[in-house]
DNA sequence: CTGAAAGCGCTTACAG
DNA sequence: CTGAAAGCGCTTACAG
């Protein structure tokens, strides 16, 4: 365990003057400071995080919070956010906290992150006000991917937006039975983003004059098995939908599997759109709204990262653009 | 911020006493523990893990290092290893080092770990000999899923075994042609898992004496879009083969798509079978070769935990049982 | 059972 | 430009 006295030591310098030099600070002489940076390197010298934390108050460090990191969206933010915070220098504290309300109580009320890091970033995890306020009282920047947090910077898609973009497609195409796959309507987790599109989807529905039929309504949990126990439940409907759209293209595959089994033609006889463009969209030849994942954890992580440089600024909310991607799985009416 | 002089003062003790009533320490009274356990909760107080660390040289966290973790096998390791390692009291570091060389040189030669965490968890990465070197020499225990180091604790499946009984199933069924699709031979981070398949590949051909044809081995980079373009060669072939093994569920799927693409029957005219039984493997009605996911999460987890309690203990080197899962996607040959 | 004190390894005003 | 010193908030022998 080389220490920053040995590094004083063998450069012939105090120990403040090794930290100045190591962190680039004025006050240095040039000679100084190549020397010091010689010998820290020499000596293979790492200074202590603890140690430095405790001196500076800073921890280089991020807590990410979601409720999972084995699901698409998630892996791919967190990867994303990772790769822009290694090079500022932070370290990402990861929380997954499943779908258990006390890691989540433990999360939000900053037992969990007190001390521990300089930031959070929330993944698909809308806070309560509650939540919002004690995590706000913890001091740190906080930015959510996934919903707009007054005084948190966020960056999100328009969901409501994709849902209506997703369902015009279909109504375009002269669908009138369009079913909706949806997340668990009381998921703790879960609940606003998938309310969000189910909220668009009968916008869209609404505004084109069809009448809404809360039997085309289905939950699907966001995920495979639950998209395909909706799909179903769907086809076994007095009157099957035309066309189906899945609030996420896993759901949607799902949807897809299952009506095929039963002998349906994709888009013959039905049609189906998801939301994502998740990476095995484009082999399902699936029709879906895109939606920038690595973007999202990209600019989320520059957020926070400008947030820790200037307190002071107004945190910004970001609403990054969807668009539709017409493929193979979504085709005319009748 | 409340610290543990606040405790102390309202509790009217020393702040030894506090540290030793909050760590559950001997030499406290009853009533004096319960005292500072009520006073600390109702200042709502958290100890600092700066200076907890610097104190006790301890910092409770666990680096995993990783090439991704938007890859279904790292997401899901990585969630069961950190749903096991929370409760007993670690914060789980993540480090994904993308094929990045110059972050992997940083990981294993212990200047992004160094005082940071308690040990070190490995994962589809194999180290080489000077990184084993200096990653034991930063002295916590490191665990490893995927291979087996010497020293340290590992689980894994047996590769070669699996790709055996994959390639076994396939001759079983009649076929002679029988393509390979791996990994990148020359990938800095991934080169001894897929080597191993190709391994066990060639062994079980040369088993069953069939002639090796290097024209069936190709790469497919671990990607869908590497299998696709993989499996688009192998139909170009003068004598396609009749058969697939693919060293991964989403290849196998790739190249399941891109046969159907081309009018081939699955398995009428050609049989594929993978190896993970992925989430989505199900739905394709995938024949693979099952390993247990979460299993090799939890286990790594937990041997670093007895590796932390007890570091005399011999590090255990466990190999998790893989087993065949006959779906739809392989039939008879001819 | 309890406390005073040293020490963990840094950072950061404050002098010079 | 450089150093001595205080201090960050804990843990842990050592006394008592």
């Amino acid at each position: 365990m080389t220490t920053i006295r040995d590094v004083a030591d063998a450069a012939g310098v105090s120990i403040a003057t090794v930290s100045r030099a190591l962190h680039g600070l004025p006050r240095v002489s040039e000679a100084t400071r190549q020397r010091v940076l010689a010998v820290a390197a020499d000596l293979r010298y790492v200074a202590s995080p603890s140690a430095a934390s405790l001196a500076s108050g800073q921890t280089m460090a991020i807590g990410v919070v979601a409720p999972f990191v084995n699901r698409w969206f998630f892996a791919a933010v967190v990867h994303s956010a990772e790769e822009r915070l290694r090079p500022a220098g932070y370290d990402l504290l990861l929380y997954s906290l499943g779908t258990n309300a006390v890691e989540r109580q433990r999360a939000f009320s900053g037992t969990l992150l007190h001390k521990r890091v300089d930031a959070v970033l929330v993944l698909g995890l809308q806070p309560t006000a509650e939540e919002v306020a004690t995590l706000s009282a913890a001091g740190g920047p906080v930015g959510v991917v996934g919903f707009a947090v007054p005084g948190w910077c966020s960056v999100r898609i328009d969901e409501e937006g994709a849902a209506r973009c997703a369902v015009r497609h279909l109504i375009d195409l002269g669908h009138r039975r369009i079913a909706f796959i949806g997340g668990e309507p009381e998921d703790p987790l879960l609940s606003a983003l998938p309310a969000d599109r189910l909220v668009g989807y009968r916008g869209e529905l609404a505004a084109a004059g069809i009448p809404a039929d809360r039997a085309l309504e289905t939950v699907g949990g966001f995920t495979v098995p639950g998209a395909m126990a909706a799909m179903e439940r769907l086809l076994r409907l007095p009157d099957p939908p035309t066309a189906v759209f899945a609030a996420s293209d896993e759901m949607a595959m799902g949807a897809i599997h299952v009506a095929r089994h039963a002998g349906l033609r994709v888009p013959g006889d039905l049609s189906v759109v998801g939301i994502d463009d998740h990476e095995m969209s484009e082999m399902f030849d699936l029709t879906t709204v895109a939606q920038p994942v690595e973007a999202q954890g990209v600019l989320a992580a520059e957020m926070l990262l400008a947030a820790l440089a200037e307190p002071d600024r107004p945190r910004p909310s970001v609403t990054v653009p969807t668009r539709l991607v017409v493929r193979g799985t979504t085709g005319r009416a009748g």
